[in-house]
RNA sequence: GGGAAGAUGUCCGAGUGGCUAAAGGAGGCAGACUGUAAAUCUGUUAGCUUACGCUUACGAUGGUUCGAAUCCAUCUCUUCCCA
């Protein structure tokens, strides 16, 4: 490849903020190297935060560098003291495991833990734990002005309403991550979202004091809706990437419902399409956007699920959107012959959480069974039925199946 | 260690004895208009009930009162100031 990592990040326009930028440009030409992006593993999946840090790693990996996932377990083995909420759940060994395992499968789409520069997943617990409180301070302590972090954009706004001691040592744990990264791996860069900035940008001085050279960070951009909120969040939280906790017609449904405005960034930052293909399909005019929302659904949902998962999803789309048509593969409720009554019913399909907002919903007009509106609350569905469309509003579909 | 302020629905935030299931805003959902977009307008947004109404709910627990988000006591937590 005669582009180097840099050339690539930059056409796609994936660098938010770097350090030392003329010197990478040079280790990008000379150099294979090995780079770091830390996840933290306290739920079972990654969720689309993850994702643009992920793509940039698949990019240095296509460069032919060798990129290492840190999981967090050393740090996720810290209760919380900020105590804002509950206590950070305690992990142990085997959530762990189990973690890495799911994660790496969902990972390993875009990335390849196989072949000459393989990924690897390492686990901070493995040397983080094992320091000596006293030890750890007075080698890398010291090296840490505290008057410099307090001026740091990300405490700041913890100033306003507290900060506790062990924030501060994240960075400090943080920064040793990359340190032994360093030393023992040849890990020269580290990745991350821009919020990580400070952080990782402690790091990278860490490295420098110690070592004088060689050590690089750069964050990506946030992914930001037209209202400067994070995108991936739904009704239900996160926009997680294991089919398990948002199915994937969901998933392609996210993607397939966004902004016009969002077009370009999300195939720009999210896709691995050409750039000449992302500009075409970002300008294009209208109504004809759409098209471009079905490659970015499309071609999103295919990097994170597979071709053929991806494929089902757009098929069952536009059987229903288009086509208004029955799909075999659209989300399917089984309910018994006891739950017919409409509100029930509604209840069983997690549609309405309560009895009273599906009269809401019949009052408002907004269901309908087999094309027809319901304006009856005591309505039932017909019996002698083997399965019925339920439809809520434009866009939530799903077929019943009557047992 | 001393002092001050505060905790309200998904979030922000008004409310200082009955008119409060709690103003207003944001967000969500639905309807109209559209392109499965945005903007705009309308409705709706604790639970149960066809409905009258009932039950929960203003940090927690007790108390005063015919009646408490509102007053009192204790506790928990948060923030700020002084040391």
């Amino acid at each position: 490849m005669e582009n180097t990592i840099y050339d690539v990040l930059k056409s796609r326009d994936l660098i938010k903020q770097i350090t030392f930028e003329d010197e990478f440009k040079q280790l990008a030409k000379e150099e294979k190297f090995s780079l770091y992006l830390g996840i933290d593993p306290t739920a079972d999946s990654i969720h689309i935060g993850h994702f643009i840090p992920l793509m940039m790693m698949s990019y240095f990996q296509k460069c032919g560098h060798k990129p290492i996932i840190l999981i967090g377990g050393g740090t996720a083995l810290i209760g919380d003291p900020s105590g804002k909420t509950d206590m950070r759940k305690m992990l142990t060994q085997k959530d762990i495991e189990n973690n890495v395992e799911s994660i790496k499968k969902q990972v390993s789409r875009f990335i390849s833990f196989e072949g000459e520069n393989a990924a690897i997943i390492v686990n901070n617990a493995d040397w983080i734990l094992k320091q000596n409180y006293i030890e750890f301070i007075s080698k890398i302590g010291v090296h840490f002005n505290v008057n410099r972090m307090l001026s740091a954009e990300c405490f700041k706004q913890r100033m306003e309403n507290g900060l506790t001691f062990f924030e501060m040592n994240y960075m400090l744990m943080q920064s040793y991550d990359f340190l032994h990264l360093f030393e023992n791996e040849n890990c020269r860069v580290e990745i991350g979202g821009d919020d990580q900035w400070s952080n990782m940008l402690a790091g990278v001085d860490l490295i420098r004091k110690l070592h004088k050279s060689g050590s690089f960070c750069l964050t990506c951009p946030l992914l930001l809706n037209s209202e400067g909120k994070k995108m991936g969040k739904t009704v239900n939280g996160a926009l997680w990437l294991s089919k398990e906790k948002t199915s994937v017609y969901d998933f392609y449904q996210y993607w397939r419902n966004i902004e016009d405005s969002e077009v370009y960034n999300v195939l720009r930052m999210l896709t691995f399409l050409p750039m000449d293909e992302v500009n075409r399909l970002s300008n294009l005019d209208g109504s004809k956007i759409n098209e471009a929302k079905k490659i970015v659904a499309y071609e999103i949902t295919k990097l994170i699920h597979g071709e053929e998962e991806a494929l089902i999803a757009k098929n069952t789309s536009e059987e229903l959107f288009e086509n208004s048509n029955i799909s075999d593969t659209m989300p399917t409720v089984i309910v018994d012959k006891e739950d017919l009554n409409i509100l029930d019913l509604l209840i069983k399909c997690d549609i309405t959480s309560s009895k009273s907002q599906g009269k809401v919903l019949i009052n408002q007009g907004g269901i309908l069974i087999d094309d027809n509106k319901i304006t009856d609350i005591n309505y039932n569905i017909d019996i002698s039925k083997k399965e019925v469309i339920l439809k809520k509003g434009k866009k939530v579909f799903i077929k019943i199946i009557i047992k």
